[in-house]
RNA sequence: GUGCGUGUAGCUCAGCUGGAUAGAGCACUUGGCUACGGACCAAGGUGUCGGGAGUUCGAAUCUUCUCACGCACGCCA
C-alpha cells in the first residue's frame, strides 16, 4: 500500500503540474501547525522564485486546483504562501480499513535481500554486564525490523572465543588442577563428557588469571604457550576448551533468553581461525597486503580523506592475527556461506574508525562485492544518574542479570500494588513490563548518543515509558475482552467515518504506521518505533476518555470502534514485537 | 596535534533532506471515574536551540569560525 504521506503528495503535486509548475513541489509533510491544520505543502513558496511568482499567488492556484478533491475536507492558501490541507474523514477511515485488512497493514512489498546482522558480541567465560545490553537489544530489534520488511535476515552472535583469554582460563585451570587428563602429554583415551568447572568457577577464574598475567610475567609467558598450544590443535587443550564453550554459552543463551533476544548463529572467532592463512596468502599474493614496521598491513588512504587513516594491520609483527584479521576472515566466511547484500554491524562507537578500516580493506581486497553494503551502527554509553558509565554502589562493573532482576523487583512491587493475583503470574508479568521498561528505555534514544539508564523514568508508566506502552495494550485488551464476553463479534467489523476529534486522530496516527516503519527501518533507527508508538498510544488514550464504547448504543458505531480498538492494538502489538518485547493480558 | 561525536526548558530527551508561534515527558499547580483498567486523561508557566558570522524571502536544521565536554587515532578487543 501506498503511504498516506505519499497519497497526499501525489494529488497536490498533480495539482502543481496541472497549474504549469514543477510537480516536484507538491510534496507534503505533517502539518507543524496543528492548530491550523493536518498536512501542509511549502512547494509554493520555493517555487516563487523559480517562476517569478508571489508564493501566494501559486498557492491560488494550486489550492483552486483542489477543491472539491474527495480526499481532502479542505484546502487553503495562507500567508505567505502555505498549503493549508486538511484530510477528509471518510476517505481516511477508508485508508486504514484498507491497511486493516491488508498483509502487514500494507507495507510495501519489497525485493528480498539477504542482510546479516552481528550483534551480542559477548566473550565466553565472561557474565554479561551493562555494556552488553545495548548490542544485544538495538541488534535484536534492527533485526526483527529489517526481517518485518520482508528481508532475509540472519542475526549473529559473534562470540569472542579464541585468543588469549582462553589461554589464561586453560592456565589458571593448569594451575589449579594439574592432575586433569587434558594436562597429560601421555593421555590417549576419551576425556571426560563432563565439564570440570561450573559456570561460576568459570567467571571467578578468568578475571583471577587476568590479573595474575598483569603482573606476573612468567604467568603471562605460561598462558600465551597455552594459547599458542590450544590453535595448533593440542588435543587436551581442544577439549578442554570445548568445556569452557559449552558451559559458557549454555549460560548464554539462559541470559539472552531472559531479554528477549536469540541469535540464528552462535559463531565465534573460533570458526574462522583456519580460514585466516589462506586469507593472509591470498591478501599478499595479489599485491593488497605488505610489511610495515614488522607487520602486515594494507593501506586503506583514499585520496579524498581529510583525516589520517592508519593502514589496516593484517598480522602482528609476531605473525600473530587479531581482531582485524578474525573479522575479515568472518567477512569472507559469511560472503561465501550466505552471500549476504548487506552486513550490519553494531559495537560501541569507539570502534568507528576501526570499522571503517575494515570495511574499506574488505571492499579493496575483494572479500565483499562492490555492492555489498557495511554498515556499522556505534551505539553510546549507558551512564548512571551522574552521567557517568553506569557501576554498581561499590563502583564496580553491573552484571546485565542484576540489573534486569532489579527492575523485575520494582515492577514486581507496583504490580501487587494495584492487582490481586496469584504469585507465579505476577512475577511473570512482572517479568514482562520489566524487559519492556529496560528496552524501551534503551530504544527509544538515539542509539548514538550516551544515554542515562534511569530506572525510576523507565519503570514509571507516565510519559514515554515502556510501562506505559504496555499498560495502554493491557487496556486495550481488556475492553475487547469484555466485549467478547458480552456476546459481541470479531469478525466483519468496519471502521468507520470519525465522529470527533480524537477519533480522527487516533486514524491519523494509525495511518503513519507505513512511515514509521520504514524510516525505523531506512535509518536502522529503532527509536522511530518508540516515537511513534508513543504517539500512538497518547491518540488512544485520548479517544478512549473522550468516547464511550462499549456503552455506545447505535450498533454501527460500536463495531466501529471496536473494529478501530482491534487494529490499535495489533499494531502495536507489532511494534513492540519489532522492539523485542510483548505485553502480557492483564497488568 | 588530526579527526569524529555531542551541546535544545530545572532534569531526561525528540525535532536536524530549511518553513508559520522550537516540541514531548518528568517535576510543579489545578481539574476529571454511579462508561468500558485512575499504572489514565485534561488544563497551566518555562527556552540567548553553546557563542559569533554567513547563505536564504525564512536557519535548531545548511556553510564557516569559535567555546565546552566526550571519544578515537598500527601491533588491545
Amino acid at each position: 500500500m501506498e503511504n498516506l504521506l505519499e497519497l497526499i503528495s501525489a494529488q497536490v503535486r498533480s495539482a502543481f503540474a496541472e497549474c504549469g509548475y514543477d510537480e516536484k513541489l507538491g510534496g507534503a509533510t505533517i502539518s507543524n501547525r496543528p492548530d491550523l491544520c493536518e498536512y501542509q505543502c511549502n512547494g509554493a513558496m520555493a517555487g516563487a522564485k523559480l517562476y517569478h511568482k508571489a508564493p501566494i499567488a501559486i498557492a491560488n492556484e494550486v489550492a483552486e486546483k483542489l477543491m472539491g478533491n474527495p480526499a481532502f475536507e479542505k484546502v487553503e492558501a495562507v500567508a505567505p504562501g502555505f498549503l493549508n490541507i486538511n484530510i477528509d474523514g471518510a476517505w481516511l477511515s477508508k485508508y486504514v480499513s484498507e491497511m486493516a485488512k491488508s498483509e502487514k497493514f500494507g507495507i510495501p512489498v519489497c525485493e528480498p535481500k539477504t542482510i546479516m546482522v552481528d550483534y551480542g558480541g559477548p566473550n565466553v567465560a565472561k557474565p554479561l554486564h551493562v555494556g552488553h545490553l545495548r548490542s544485544a537489544v538495538i541488534g535484536e530489534s534492527i533485526k526483527r525490523i529489517c526481517r518485518y520488511m520482508g528481508h532475509n535476515t540472519i542475526g549473529d552472535i559473534h562470540l569472542g572465543d579464541w585468543g588469549l583469554q582462553m589461554g589464561l582460563i586453560i592456565t589458571e585451570l593448569r594451575e589449579r588442577k594439574p592432575n586433569l587428563p587434558y594436562f597429560d602429554d601421555e593421555f590417549e583415551g576419551e576425556y571426560p563428557t563432563e565439564a570440570p568447572f561450573t559456570i561460576g568457577e568459570l567467571e571467578e577464574i578468568y578475571p583471577t588469571a587476568s590479573g595474575k598475567s598483569k603482573t606476573d610475567e612468567e604467568y603471562k609467558a605460561k598462558a600465551m604457550d597455552a594459547t599458542f598450544k590450544l590453535q595448533s590443535g593440542v588435543r587436551g587443550y581442544r577439549a578442554l576448551w570445548q568445556h569452557i564453550i559449552n558451559v559458557s554459552v549454555a549460560d548464554l543463551k539462559r541470559n539472552y533468553e531472559s531479554l528477549n533476544v536469540d541469535f540464528d548463529l552462535w559463531k565465534g572467532e573460533s570458526d574462522v581461525h583456519d580460514l585466516i592463512p589462506a586469507m593472509v596468502k591470498y591478501m599478499k599474493d595479489e599485491g593488497y597486503a605488505y610489511i610495515s614496521d614488522g607487520a602486515l598491513v594494507v593501506d586503506v588512504k583514499k585520496d579524498t580523506d581529510t583525516k589520517e587513516m592508519p593502514p589496516c594491520m593484517i598480522l602482528k609483527s609476531d605473525g600473530a592475527s587479531l581482531y582485524n584479521t578474525t573479522d575479515l576472515a568472518t567477512i569472507m566466511d559469511r560472503m561465501e556461506k550466505y552471500k549476504p547484500d548487506k552486513l550490519i554491524y553494531l559495537t560501541d562507537k569507539r570502534q568507528d574508525l576501526y570499522f571503517e578500516q575494515v570495511f574499506r580493506c574488505a571492499v579493496k581486497t575483494k572479500l565483499v562485492e562492490p555492492e555489498t553494503e557495511l554498515v556499522h551502527i556505534g551505539f553510546g554509553t549507558v551512564n548512571g544518574k551522574d552521567g557517568k558509565p553506569f557501576k554498581t554502589r561499590d563502583g564496580g562493573v553491573m552484571r546485565l542479570e542484576y540489573l534486569i532482576s532489579d527492575i523485575n523487583e520494582r515492577m514486581l512491587t507496583r504490580i501487587s500494588e494495584n492487582r490481586e493475583m496469584d504469585a507465579d503470574t505476577a512475577e511473570k508479568i512482572s517479568k514482562m513490563v520489566g524487559l519492556a521498561a529496560i528496552k524501551y528505555g534503551d530504544l527509544s534514544n538515539q542509539a548514538a548518543k550516551d544515554y542515562i539508564f534511569d530506572v525510576d523514568k523507565f519503570t514509571s508508566s507516565e510519559g514515554n515509558t515502556g510501562p506505559y506502552i504496555l499498560y495502554t495494550i493491557v487496556r486495550i485488551k481488556s475492553i475487547l475482552n469484555k466485549y467478547v464476553q458480552a456476546g459481541g463479534k470479531m469478525e466483519a467489523l468496519e471502521i468507520q467515518s470519525p465522529v470527533n476529534e480524537s477519533s480522527k486522530a487516533l486514524l491519523k496516527e494509525l495511518s503513519a504506521f507505513i512511515p514509521a516503519v520504514t524510516g525505523a527501518f531506512e535509518d536502522a533507527a529503532p527509536h522511530k518505533i518508540c516515537a511513534y508508538i508513543y504517539n500512538l498510544a497518547n491518540a488512544f488514550n485520548s479517544f478512549y476518555h473522550e468516547t464511550k464504547i462499549l456503552g455506545e448504543e447505535d450498533e454501527t458505531k460500536k463495531q466501529g470502534y471496536i473494529a478501530l480498538l482491534m487494529l490499535c492494538r495489533k499494531i502495536l502489538e507489532t511494534c513492540i514485537d519489532l522492539l523485542g518485547f510483548s505485553a502480557p493480558d492483564r497488568m
